[in-house]
RNA sequence: GGGGUCGUAGCUCAGCUGGUCAGAGCGCCACGUUGACAUCGUGGAGGUCGUAGGUUCGAGCCCUAUCGACCCCACCA
């Protein structure tokens, strides 16, 4: 089959993705004795598509897993979707809106019936999307956080938990979103600046009638305040000590305490304490005792008769226990939103001349990152795991170094949050996700924390019992990924074999919410972290530097960049020159840069396989020339690189490396030097070259086939006598046989000879096309290679003719000339030359070369220098002065021979 | 308040444990239809590596300070 003159991504792409799957070649296997390769694959969240930012992060998987496959490790890169509870749940609830229906008239039941049809569609269209990126990984293995078997996990993890006395259910603070109506953890809130005000209150003392004034930046929870605090330390308000205060608007007497929290230097030095909405009150609350008065409902209004009334029957009931919340009927305020109260609050105590003032002040709030609301910090019961027994090995393993980031920076990230940890609020009021595997008898009371869904109650025998309402955070699942797809808890063939896994790669956005929480668990659980590397890389922003976000709409989609230049482009462009944890900038100049780059291997291949015909040359017996041992020893180099690259994860270099290789000097050096001994009669020698440029041209696309999958594997199916598909060949190894060090370096002496001769030309110039005659006297030690270099001349830079002059002897006639490191070069130019012109050319050049002596000196002649620098680095520094003063003396000489003309 | 990142050619960025590191891509200029490739080739211009000190025989690369851009965590009655 002939080869287009253009690559075309789009005519291979899909074709070959079809069968390296269906061959199976992704499939892992277990080799007993051998060391496997794995990686489990960060699973997107089933609500969206692939965008950039999973591109990269998959393009560097791949990378890595074809590399290990190509070295021969079984191989496993176990791919999934993650159920994402309350982003989904966002979605569908929004989608269900446009419909009419909301969550509550559809009931539990049908709701989760739509959520499965939703991961249905959805999860199938981004594993779809993955396809198309040419990803490796073993779709027989593909799992979903929500399938049987992770399922079974999540729940033998809780249990485990609770029964040793880590998992617990509390009142506690939480932060609470109104909109979603369920708590979120601390990492899922994010910050945001707001202007808002400080609104100074002035609340009357019962005892002395004096007023109080403090400073609040919401007024809205003042109803729900149940003491005001002030500093034990405080002289100003000494005579305060066990008085009360009026709580203004209805009147309540709450006591003045003394706690630590009151700081003396801030503001007045007195606080309202709102234990039921506010984290530092409610640590206060605990400290004196102080009852919690909830004054906002769940959707974040604020709370009436009918609340007080439910409230007030489940303590009658006994089910809310001693140290939960009551519930304050609010009146006139009852069922206003919480920024609603705050105007009618405020315009009231102004009324009542009960604001001092109001100063505007920008502040931090709270808000929901996922829909954006303001969070209301609420009391409510929760299930908390205690983080900080089974933080402490997690810690260790990461210090210990069983578990490195790379890069190494984000270590710090994992300690500072390891260190600082709280409790882990995991119950979330919603639906799609695992339920809590609790359930409360309604008879006896009874809690019951269950592996196995019972049918009555365990202690009184009740069939009255019901299932805790809340499902689990969604990062508790995923928190056991790499050993929940495994098989875990059973102890399946996979896990004894691929546990522990090898790399984890992700953004650093989520090592708090993830990576932390699997080693976490996977110590806890396993007894081994999960992996013994995190490689972390950074956000893929738009051109302008942005994040990509819907809101902004500057995401790009891959998929179209994909259709348009073809996946191996997209993933060059993600990957290459990039260093790892960096943001990295997308840009179609870069698409389009890779793009060209796999059309040039495209077209360098085709000239090869043009040469070949259908023999496969082998490289065995054969007299190689010097370009040919040129260019094996540079690809011996390359090979070290790369590998070398690979094995640290600096896949940006690692991509760099090859480009550099294939494009600056197997095609633009090699490939045309080549054609010197292809165009040329010597049969053998001709032969010899075939067989290096196919095993060169094998040995690059073996190299670069962790980044572009795809065109490398097409190219390798033309190339005669190769078998099967190039992901399961073998990686290029370096080959002592094939080094050829001095060859090498003549050989760079020549091309430094064309390169000085396409200059001298381009300076004078002289079309391209017009060929030149050219005298060359080689320095000493170079006459054998330059005698040898007339072809390559006359081909590479437009040479009609080649003089070989000895020692000493004149060029003749008017000429131009050069002087590099192999040899002096004269090009005759008859009368176009312009003598003084040329003068000045060279003394610009004598200038820049007598500089160089100069700095070379100085190095030298600095004792320093000679004792403390490394000797070879000493000798090379020589080595460089004597050619430079060489190439100075003749330069000179030149000079003067010039102007005696 | 604690921690971190970035500041290198017009633009986007590479530069490994300090010693050919002053680089690449894109852009720009000049020339070019040499049968792999114009998604190309050849040549060229462009930077005292944010600033100021310091360590060192030697510093984009280490230290300190400083300016500028940004991120994370904690907190702000």
């Amino acid at each position: 089959m002939e080869m287009e003159k253009v690559y075309n991504p789009q005519a291979i792409e899909g074709d070959l993705y079809r069968e390296w799957e269906e061959s199976g070649a992704f499939t892992a296997h277990r080799v007993e004795g051998k060391k496997p390769f794995t990686i489990v694959m960060p699973p997107p969240n089933i609500t969206g598509q692939l965008h950039m930012g999973h591109a990269m992060d998959c393009t560097l998987q791949d990378a890595l897993i074809r590399y290990h496959r190509m070295k021969g490790d079984p191989t496993l890169w176990l791919p999934g979707t993650d159920h994402a509870a309350i982003a989904t749940e966002v979605k569908i609830v929004e989608a269900m809106a446009k419909e009419g229906l909301t969550k509550e008239s559809l009931g539990r039941e049908k709701f989760l019936e739509r959520a499965w049809q939703w991961k249905k569609d959805y999860g199938g269209r981004i594993v779809h999307q993955q396809r198309r990126m040419g990803v490796s990984c073993d779709w027989s293995r593909e799992r979903f956080t929500m399938d049987e078997g992770c399922s079974k996990a999540v729940r033998e993890t809780f249990c485990r938990l609770y029964e040793k006395g880590l998992m617990y259910r509390g009142a506690r603070m939480v932060n609470w979103c109104p909109c979603c109506q369920t708590s979120i953890s601390d990492a899922e809130v994010e910050y945001k600046e707001q202007d808002s005000h400080f609104w100074h209150l002035l609340y009357p003392v019962k005892e002395t009638g004096e007023m109080l004034e403090l400073a609040t930046t919401r007024p809205e929870t003042m109803l729900g305040d149940t003491a005001v605090a002030i500093n034990a330390e405080d002289p100003r308000y000494a005579h305060l000590h066990g008085c009360h205060v009026l709580l203004p608007l209805i009147d309540k007497e709450i006591p003045i305490v003394c706690d630590e929290h009151a700081d003396m230097t801030k503001g007045t030095g007195v606080v309202k304490i709102t234990p039921a909405h506010d984290p530092n009150d409610f640590e206060v609350g605990q400290r004196h005792n102080l009852p919690l008065v909830r004054v906002f409902t769940d959707d974040g209004h604020m709370t009436g008769a009918a609340d007080k009334a439910e409230n007030d029957e489940l303590f009658a009931s006994g089910k809310a226990a001693v140290g939960e919340p009551t519930v304050l009927d609010c009146g006139k305020y009852a069922g206003m939103t919480t920024l609603e109260a705050r105007k009618a609050i405020v315009s009231d105590l102004e009324a009542l001349g009960l604001v001092k003032k109001i100063e505007p002040l920008k502040h931090e709030v709270g808000t929901c990152y996922r829909c954006h609301t303001t969070i209301e910090p609420m009391v409510s019961k929760q299930w908390f795991v205690d983080m900080k027994p089974v933080t402490i090995p997690a810690i260790e393993a990461v210090k210990s170094g069983k578990t490195k980031f790379v890069p190494e920076r984000f270590t710090k990230n994992y300690m500072n949050w390891m260190e600082n940890i709280r409790d882990w609020c995991v119950s979330r009021q919603l639906w799609w996700g695992h339920r809590i595997p609790v359930w409360y008898c309604d008879d006896c009371g009874e809690m019951m924390v269950l592996r196995e869904d019972p049918t009555c109650c365990t202690k009184c025998g009740s069939t009255h019992i019901h299932q805790d309402e809340d499902v689990l955070d969604t990062w508790f699942s995923s928190a056991l990924w790499p050993f929940s797809t495994l098989g875990w808890p059973d102890q399946t063939e996979d896990l004894k074999y691929f546990y522990p896994t090898d790399v984890l790669v992700t953004g650093y956005d989520i090592i708090t919410f993830w990576v932390s929480r699997m080693i976490t668990t996977g110590v806890e659980e396993m007894g081994e972290t999960p992996f013994h590397t995190v490689l972390i890389h950074g956000l893929v922003r738009d051109a302008l530097g942005r994040k990509m976000s819907k809101s902004l709409g500057n995401g790009v989609d891959p998929l179209e960049i994909i259709d348009q230049y073809g996946a191996d482009a997209l993933r060059t462009s993600l990957v290459m020159g990039v260093s790892p944890g960096n943001d990295m900038r997308f840009s179609t100049d870069k698409v389009e840069s890779a793009r060209n780059f796999a059309n040039k291997i495209w077209n360098a291949s085709r000239f090869v396989l043009m040469n070949l015909g259908d023999t496969a040359e082998p490289m065995e017996g054969k007299t190689f020339s010097a370009a040919d041992k040129w260019i094996l020893t540079r690809l011996d180099d390359t090979i070290r690189e790369v590998t070398a690259h690979f094995e640290d994860y600096d896949l940006g270099l690692a991509a760099q490396k090859i480009y550099d290789f294939a494009w600056n000097e197997f095609c633009d050096w090699y490939i045309e030097l080549s054609k010197v001994t292809m165009n040329g009669e010597d049969q053998d020698a001709r032969r010899a070259t075939c067989a290096v440029l196919r095993h060169v041209l094998i040995s690059l696309l073996k190299l670069l086939h962790p980044f572009m999958p795809f065109i490398t594997d097409a190219v390798y199916r033309y190339i005669p006598d190769t078998e099967g598909t190039i992901m399961l060949s073998s990686w290029p190894v370096q080959d002592a046989a094939l080094v050829f060090p001095e060859a090498a370096r003549e050989m760079e002496g020549v091309m430094d000879v064309i390169r000085a001769v396409r200059n001298l030309r381009a300076e004078m110039n002289v079309a391209v096309g017009k060929r030149a005659h050219l005298m060359v006297r080689p320095k000493e030690g170079w006459t054998h290679a330059m005698a040898g270099a007339e072809e390559y001349l006359k081909r590479m830079a437009w040479v009609s003719e080649m003089k070989l002059l000895g020692d000493g002897e004149a060029a003749e006639g008017k000429t131009v000339s050069a002087v590099s490191e192999a040899a002096e070069l004269f090009i005759p130019l008859g009368d176009l030359v312009d003598i003084d012109k040329e003068i000045a050319r060279l003394t610009k050049e004598r200038d820049s070369v007598a500089r160089d002596i100069q700095r070379a000196e100085g190095k030298l002649g600095n004792q320093g220098f000679l004792a403390k620098a490394p000797a070879q680095l000493v000798e090379q520094e020589k080595e460089k002065l004597a050619v430079n003063r060489d190439k100075l003396a003749k330069l000179d000489a030149r000079i003067d021979d010039l102007k005696n003309m």
